[in-house]
DNA sequence: GTTCACGAAAGTGTATACAGTTTTTTCGGG
DNA sequence: CCCGAAAAAACTGTATACACTTTCGTGAAC
């Protein structure tokens, strides 16, 4: 869902959607490591295009701060600083907070229960260790509520602003947080179908603050073959 | 600033830089009108610069919502939709909300000083029938919030957002309603600086809704000659 | 007079070529 | 053996070429 939302623009080919939609996976699921270097001709080669569009997908995760351009120089995965990543935290809560309220005024039986649905397969990913499943999960299920509400532009922010952390989540985040983090989920439905909005809003509040807690800032930036990461 | 912001990336050449900043300024100033076909080579010709520049600034638009890109068709200004226009309020509305909140946590006499050093220019603008100034002037207002707080991922969102609607605000926006604005301005800064955190918030929230419904969705789609425009 | 078909013009999408820059390798001197 | 400069290779940035699609205009059929 981060993925489709991501480019739900259109607009370009598909070949390039393709590239970006493979490379955000790469790099949102860590087989791409923050500091990687992306050769333009390697992509094109591993895609069978030409340079042309694999810059063009390079630009546009250049834009959703999934890579860093340098010129001259090339691409790399991002690495966001952790000054970086709090200011993304804040304003996540900022926006959940009142998307919980607004959720709340127009909360319906069959909204509570699309949600309920989303952590069972949390629940599932979480259980069957697939640990890159269980991290867009995890995120899925605030883009799920932005959707709920029909607000689209809503839903793609916060999809960016999560897929953009997931780089971080991802490596510090362990299964015991990621069950944590399901369990969180459930307590916040449980109390959006009791109409608590209240309670809501602060069990949305206190599961972010416990999300990015559960984050460790020692950042180490490796390398990694591209080749291998795609195939 | 809402233009030096959209580009902070840097990474793309300074060419193509250029050319997105015209191009933006151009459609948010509604020199160029909702629904203009951008043709690539007369870019190219206006610019001094190949096509391939020219897609580069398109593709960035076109994330940043400003045109839309029509496949094997073109580009052309966005229109955006009464309903989008609605969804794009709300979540500032959201964001906005709890920027205000945290605002007061941190407030100081300085940043009291440079937000109504902000609103003078405001009125300047407003004063002198300066209609794009003006529009830029009352946008960058909330922006400049976020960057008082130094939180550069706030601010480059909300200056996103704000852009997007500046294409809509522009065009029914009366001075007497740009005279308000700024008022309202006023009137929450004064809020913030005597330390009243909800009389802030619920100000902030009423402004928002005012700019809002200040707005008149009979959408005319006009045409426009690109050479015209950017001359 | 209107409509449909066809052909020319215009425009977009992709690949390729080439210039300029950065990185790596090589090789001579200390 | 290590350092540094120069040459080679690799890579990025931009322009151009060409295929394919859309758009527009012309003319024939009805």
């Amino acid at each position: 869902m981060i993925l489709s939302n991501t480019m739900e623009n259109a607009a370009t080919s598909t070949h390039t959607n393709a590239i970006v939609e493979t490379l955000t996976r790469a790099i949102v699921e860590h087989r791409l490591l923050p500091g990687a270097k992306l050769v333009e001709q390697k992509l094109a080669d591993h895609f069978g295009v030409s340079r042309t569009l694999v810059r063009q997908a390079l630009f546009q995760l250049a834009q959703n701060k999934l890579i860093r351009l340098e010129p001259a120089r090339g691409a790399f995965v991002a690495a966001p600083s952790v000054d970086e990543a709090q200011q993304v935290f804040v304003v996540r809560r900022m926006l959940e907070t009142e998307m919980t309220r607004a959720f709340m005024r127009e909360v319906t039986t069959d909204k509570i229960a699309a949600l309920r649905q989303h952590i069972a397969q949390e629940r599932q990913a979480v259980a069957s260790e697939d640990v890159p499943g269980r991290t867009e999960l995890l995120g899925d299920f605030h883009v799920c509520m932005a959707q709920l509400m029909g607000n689209t532009v809503l839903a793609q922010i916060l999809g960016e602003l999560i897929s953009r952390c997931a780089l971080i989540t991802l490596m510090y985040q362990s299964r015991h947080e990621a069950q944590h983090s399901s369990d969180e989920h459930e307590g916040l439905v449980d109390a959006m179908a009791q109409g608590d909005t209240d309670l809501a809003v602060r069990l949305m509040q206190e599961h972010l603050e416990h999300v990015q807690a559960s984050l460790t800032f020692d950042r180490k930036i490796p390398s990694h073959d591209v080749a291998v990461a795609l195939s």
